[in-house]
Order: structure tokens, then sequence, then C-alpha cells
DNA sequence: CAAGTGTACTATTTGTGATAGTACACTTGA
DNA sequence: TCAAGTGTACTATCACAAATAGTACACTTG
């Protein structure tokens, strides 16, 4: 399920922490769902146990996980709806960005094309 | 002129790369103009002078910057032009952030009058 | 009670950013 | 000519974060 770059610059933990969220999002893990477990996720990734531990510890901190001692880690009843309340905070760095590419000379309207593009990925998944 | 926040958690090396782009795209500096010298930013921002090199070694690898030993740092004459092209490549990021919001059920309307936004700022300067 | 789970802790390794110091070659201007 | 200012190169060191390694403890399940 989940897939890690080693080679890239972005932190494991970080990597696990994103993919994580885009499960959540997406749907393809619900409410209640069971995580895998810190050790099997550990060993499938080859990677050591406390970067998974970070990861899970972050999410849960945020309302994301919420773990179990001895029976494992389950996703919150009200994770998708926390993830996207935190992930709105993100509008300031876009800002950031089209603050960046206007003055880099790209046009409003590219921009708005771009939109609707990945608008039109999205409905041409099946739900 | 430039100006660094130890507290970032952005290198001081990338921030001084980003505020050189920043001078050359909104035409602060103008393609011929010379630069501060290494030794001079160092002691200026007091920062250590590897520093400062580091940052003016990427600018010129990535022709922004042409240095004359002996001479000084001035900004290549197509400096602007060549900035633009490299930013536009951005759009890649652009499109990912996009998408994220968007899964996190942002309007595409919304972002669209968010770049409206950032337009307006820039009319609102003068020239 | 054994196996699987999360949790906590310390120690170590690795890589990056930054600092420190030195040395060399070049250009400019007094 | 020569001192001052310039870019460049190099090595060594420090600080920090990411990651690894290993151990130990408490809990739940079957």
């Amino acid at each position: 399920m989940f897939l890690i770059d080693p080679l890239s610059r972005k932190p494991v933990y970080e990597q696990i922490i994103e993919q994580a969220e885009r499960f959540v999002l997406s749907g393809v893990m619900s409410p209640g769902s069971q995580f895998p477990s810190v050790r099997g996720l550990s060993v499938s990734l080859s990677i050591n146990p406390n970067t998974i531990q970070k990861a899970y510890n972050d999410l849960e901190r945020r309302g994301v996980l919420l773990t179990v001692p001895g029976k494992g880690s389950f996703l919150a009843p009200h994770a998708p709806d926390m993830l996207k309340q935190q992930k709105r905070a993100q509008v300031d760095a876009f800002d950031a960005l089209v603050r960046e590419l206007l003055l880099a000379g790209v046009a409003p309207q590219d921009l708005k094309g771009r939109i609707d593009g990945v608008f039109a990925e999205r409905k041409e998944l099946p739900s």
C-alpha cells in the first residue's frame, strides 16, 4: 500500500504521512479501518520501526489516527474532515506560488486552465 | 538590500538565491548591474563568506550571475529571461498543489478567485 | 501463556547546512 | 609597483535532523 522513495530528499516519515493523508482524502481508507502495524510496515518497507512510529505519532497528534495500545492503529472517526480543514490552510502556499509564477510571466488565464485540467482528471476516475 | 531570517528553517544560501531571483524578476536589478561582493555581503549580513559563495555559485551555474575574477559579480545579460524560463517549470508544483487542495474540498472557483486576488496586488504597485 | 500490538528510551550513524581559516590569482587605482 | 578589493579553492570542524539499531515495557487477543 505504502511506497517509499529512498532517493527522495523528502524525509521518509514525511512520505508516509503524506501518503496516509492521501489515502484518507481520496477515500481509499475509511474511518475505523485499521492501519498497518508499526512492525509490519517497517518490515514491508524495509525501514526502521522508529521511523514509522514518528509518522504515526504525528498523525495521531493531529487527530487523524487513533491508536489503541495492544490492538493497533485505526483511522479516527472524523479523520477526513480534520484533514480537509488542515489542508485548507495551504491556500497561503497556493497564493505564494501564484505570486511567483505571475512574476515569471505566466498568464493568470494559463493557471486557471491548469486548474480546470486537474479538475477534469478527478471526474475521469470512477467513484 | 538582502535580508536574512536566521530563525527560518530555510537554509541561508537558499534565502539569498530566492531574494536575488526576486530582485531580477521584479526589475529591481537590471542585467549588467553589479552584485554585492562576497566579502561585503558576508559582513553586512553577518554570515560566513562560504555561504554567500554557495549561493552565488548556484546563480552562476544557472546563467543568472556572471562573475569576473578580480572584478566582481554582475547580473547576466539575459538573466530575466533565463529565470522566467526556469520558473515556468514550477507549473508542475502548481498542479500538484491544486490537486491537493481540490482533494481537500476546495472549490476550483475559490482558487481562481485567489489568482485574481494576487494579480490585483501586482497592478496596485507602481511600475 | 504466547503472539502481536503500541510505546519509550538511549546510543549511533549519516548527510546537510553552516562556520572557520587559509591560500591563490586576478583587477583596479593610488 | 603595490596595496586593496575581488572571486575561487580547499580542508577542517561544528550543529542539527533524519535515520538506524537495539532493548525494554505494557497492553490485548486467542
